[in-house]
DNA sequence: TAACGTATGTGGTCTGACCACAGTGGTCTG
DNA sequence: CAGACCACTGTGGTCAGACCACATACGTTA
């Protein structure tokens, strides 16, 4: 008895394999789902089963007609696919919000630390971008918030560190559906939002004065703070549209 | 022009709405392929693809058969699928090592402070079980390492929080990954494994002690010795058999 | 009553067929 | 000759139908 894996199995097993050994770099195409289903002696459909997994995970993308940008490509965005994972753990077991809230007050206080003891400054070019868009008074609130959303994970990014930038980006929709349902919560949204803006320039600004205690305060002022201002006692991640 | 999605999102977002909506709770068998595939209007295959995507990230266990325990079950072990996301991503990108262990630095010593600071003292009894199983001489290289990655995934179990429960999960295969390659190149592996053992039970001490500062100290010290002790530079984590 | 064996329904897989789409390359027209 | 035009080709996306192996449930039989 060979003991035979499931055939889609096979497929994932050997793009991985190939992934590993360096015959697929982030760009490359695949084969095309027929290519494969011959090459490996399984049917198309278990081919696709298998390529659906890399493309939920942020592994491929895929795209119909011809040409170079047709077909299935290799991407591997760090994190593209935990926010997939994260968002459908969600829903099955639903992280409590306030686990979601201490898990980033353990990573964002870390990063700054990070980022203000490092030796050549962080430029924190893509952060401060971003805090200029949110000046704009045209931005709805969930615009805003998908903002918020996206300045904290400039910072994990600036940071260097792959790991918590990938596990920052999956936890983004979980983070923006709870600041979402918050939101509703306060007495004074615009205050908050204005209050939200001088206290990301805070961040920036104690990251760059290079005192590390100082700028894990801030992160964690900032981040508690609106935790503790909303009134979301065991609440759940709300869902997040696909 | 409805814009309609692909088929198998369809069925992801349905299963997805089912859970939110508490429909779908764990435990809980879905729907036979073929029953989802009538009741959604889409084909067989397009519901496989989306019941496969959901097995990879675990949500779901699926058996052939009949009775209780076939069919597709939600079973949403957190960090289940966190794991081959982490695997498919190692394999695409390559996480240093480096980045690594740094997140492991900042996760496990919050954990650590988290539990000195408990108030109701934590038992931790899943991980002195593991300790104590780890005293045995018949374990083999593997084994050990397995454990000790174990017994670290305990304690961040121990502290309660979920999010960096299923992070340090989606981390365990890595962990062994570089553990195993690094063992390879210290020069007495026994005197290193007896010296790991000591420090768990330190580890447990200073967190039963209850003094957070020492507990962070002792678990920083842990990780990070056993990291620089060995001669992985610049290396990526090393493949695991899926 | 207990052992057996079949009926039933599950997931797992393969095949073949169609569709929509996007470049490609030829043809036709000015 | 240059340009616009359009059928051709190959891609992923989807579906329908057909098997298979498997595990249970239940009726039959000893």
């Amino acid at each position: 008895m060979t003991d035979e894996p499931r055939a889609w199995r096979v497929v994932l097993d050997f793009i991985e394999r190939d992934l590993l050994d360096g015959r697929l770099r982030p760009g490359d195409r695949l084969p095309g789902e027929r290519a494969l289903s011959a090459e490996l002696g399984v049917g198309r459909s278990s081919v696709r089963e298998a390529l659906r997994v890399l493309e939920v995970l942020g592994l491929i993308r895929t795209a119909s007609g011809s040409g170079p940008n047709a077909g299935a490509i290799i991407v591997a965005l760090p994190g593209g696919g935990m926010s997939a994972l994260m968002r459908l753990q969600v829903a099955a077991t639903g992280f409590p919000v306030a686990d979601i809230v201490s898990t980033r007050l353990v990573l964002e206080t870390a990063v700054a630390a990070e980022l203000a003891d490092a030796d050549p400054q962080p430029s924190l070019e893509a952060s401060v971008t971003l805090l200029d868009v949110m000046e704009s008074r045209s931005l709805s609130d969930a615009e805003f918030l998908a903002l918020d959303a996206e300045f904290h994970l400039s910072l994990a990014e600036a940071a260097g560190n792959q790991v918590i930038m990938a596990t920052m980006a999956g936890l983004r929709s979980s983070i923006e559906g709870y600041a979402r349902a918050g939101a509703a919560t306060l007495p004074s949204w615009p205050d908050t939002r204005a209050r939200l803006r001088a206290e990301h320039r805070d961040i920036v600004a104690s990251i760059r004065s290079g005192d590390a205690a100082s700028a894990r305060a801030t992160v964690h002022s900032h981040i508690s703070a609106y935790y503790a201002e909303t009134n979301l006692p065991t609440s759940r991640v709300p869902a997040t549209p696909l």
